[in-house]
DNA sequence: ACCAACCATAGATTTTATCTATAACCAAAC
DNA sequence: GTTTGGTTATAGATAAAATCTATGGTTGGT
């Protein structure tokens, strides 16, 4: 098996004919007719079925195929990488949940690095999917929370995967509400303050609110439950009826305007952000940058 | 890059040394120093730092492995599942939570297969590593379940990595306590009537029923908390100090011996336990049959 | 029956990988 | 300071592979 023979089984696939793939390639069509029967025969598996129409994915071939495109996916991070490195693209790649600090951090570093030709994602994602990102070199570095909870759990799942936990700072968690509620004049709240008043929550599991209440609080009782899909329709919420929504103390409060605040919640409970990092790679310059400027908004 | 260009600097990485390294890819030193050239020239990078004393890892080096092994790694897959198979060595992977069925399936599908020669794996572990082994094909089907709290973000993530996911049941929270407890007489129980007895956990991430507590349960208010390593020290707990713990209820009865009773547990929760299958490629006949049994163990 | 659109095969050619032999390097021992 | 032993690098020959051109074979449509 070879890399060229994946490469060229999934052009054939996409294109359901070896001719037109291997003009689409720049070879020419025996060679990869040639290719195609080695790679079969190597494993004694028939990937496609030929007749004279063009071919055909075999179920076989189908799922080999799909062992073939996650071996291509690992290699196009190291093309993506290292490719073209003369062109002096920087490279840069964070996954993160909903934090505004870790946004703020990637400006600041998009800035510092003076680059005219960069390629930068910052991925706002779930725990599943930073764990995942870093741990198959997707992205560099991740930024996710710890609290009793789910510290156990996503150790062992870090452990697992060789990837390193270094706290940055302790959050708590924080109620939003409207400025008007009855609530804002309290310092602190607790839950049985909450009570009576509609709880709000995000129908969309891909904000970190969600995600946090889910883990943290979403089990404790609540009579008045609103569930909205949008994030503005959700603050319209907050403010016509004296709702709440439970949030990370951390989330950017300028997005909000000036008709929400937040106000701490008592509860046993905290938050352990700090950013993971693969253990089997040294991190880049860029990284540690990073690291340093997280540091120094954090602290 | 090839396949053989990082297969080669992981055993000169491994060796320390071009030579041994050459010896046991069973190839000429110099066939092997060309390689290796030929890759750090074709990304312009130095993997190694040479001197007569052998070879060094560059921290640009070290990181180019990373992503090597990440390539190899799924490489392997391939060789793993496809290479000797006229040997006829029968090969299936599973990862589950831990719920007696689906041991009772695997077990029940080995005896079915009758093959003499096999390599069968049952991977019992959380739902992070379930949907990341399924994802990256590593098992052919995993086994988990979704309750009101996890599964918009089940299903999310289930999407993001190209998973389906098919129901196969819905399982309620039980309770275990001990034979002569006095919750023992009452046929279902409440949250409130467990209040005055010490709930068990276990210390360990590693089983589901601290994963199922923690998603569903576990903040809910408790006095007397009582956190084990040891199941069987669980079990003597449950029954000397009137303790319970908080489990579904299709973990294996029989494990757990006489003096233990599970309850049903009255919460406004429940757990819809199916398998999910990478949509990318068809499952093997092994796959289709291991999910006729899991269908005639749970209905 | 014939054409058109495929894939398969054969044999030549080019490219790549590997081999052997040897050079160059460098540190440690003498 | 020179020899020695272990190391990587280079050169040129050789073997292996990938690819090419030309052509044959199959099959559905006309």
């Amino acid at each position: 098996m070879t890399l060229k023979q994946l490469q060229y089984i999934v052009t054939v696939a996409e294109e359901g004919n070896i001719t037109n793939a291997a003009k689409k390639l720049f070879i020419a069509q025996p060679s990869l007719t040639a290719a195609i029967r080695e790679l079969e025969n190597e494993y004694n598996i028939t990937i496609f079925s030929r007749s004279n129409k063009g071919i055909k994915l075999t179920p076989e071939g189908e799922e080999f195929l799909g062992y073939a495109r996650q071996v291509l996916d690992q290699t196009e991070l190291i093309e993506e990488r290292y490719a073209g490195k003369e062109s002096g693209k920087l490279k840069f790649f964070v996954s993160s949940q909903h934090y505004s600090f870790a946004v703020e951090a990637f400006v600041e570093l998009l800035k510092r690095s003076g680059a005219d030709k960069y390629e930068f994602h910052m991925r706002e994602t779930q725990t599943f999917n930073i764990i995942d990102d870093v741990a198959h070199l997707r992205s560099e570095i991740g930024i996710l929370y710890l609290n009793k909870f789910n510290e156990e759990v996503i150790r062992k799942t870090l452990k697992d995967n060789n990837l390193s936990f270094t706290p940055l700072f302790k959050a708590e968690p924080h109620v939003f509400i409207g400025k008007n509620s009855p609530l804002a004049k309290k310092k602190s709240l607790t839950l049985e303050d909450l009570k009576p008043y509609p709880r709000l929550s995000y129908e969309q599991g891909s904000h970190n609110s969600f995600y946090f209440s889910e883990e943290i609080l979403s089990t404790v009782d609540c009579d008045k439950e609103l569930v909205v899909l949008d994030r503005a329709t959700l603050f319209n919420m907050l403010i016509g009826l004296n709702g709440y929504t439970i949030c990370s103390g951390v989330i950017n409060e300028e997005l909000n305007g000036p008709n929400i605040i937040a106000k701490k919640l008592k509860v046993d409970d905290y938050m352990e952000i700090g950013y993971i990092l693969p253990m089997s790679i040294r991190p880049s310059h860029m990284t540690l940058e990073y690291i340093d400027i997280l540091k120094s908004l954090t602290k």
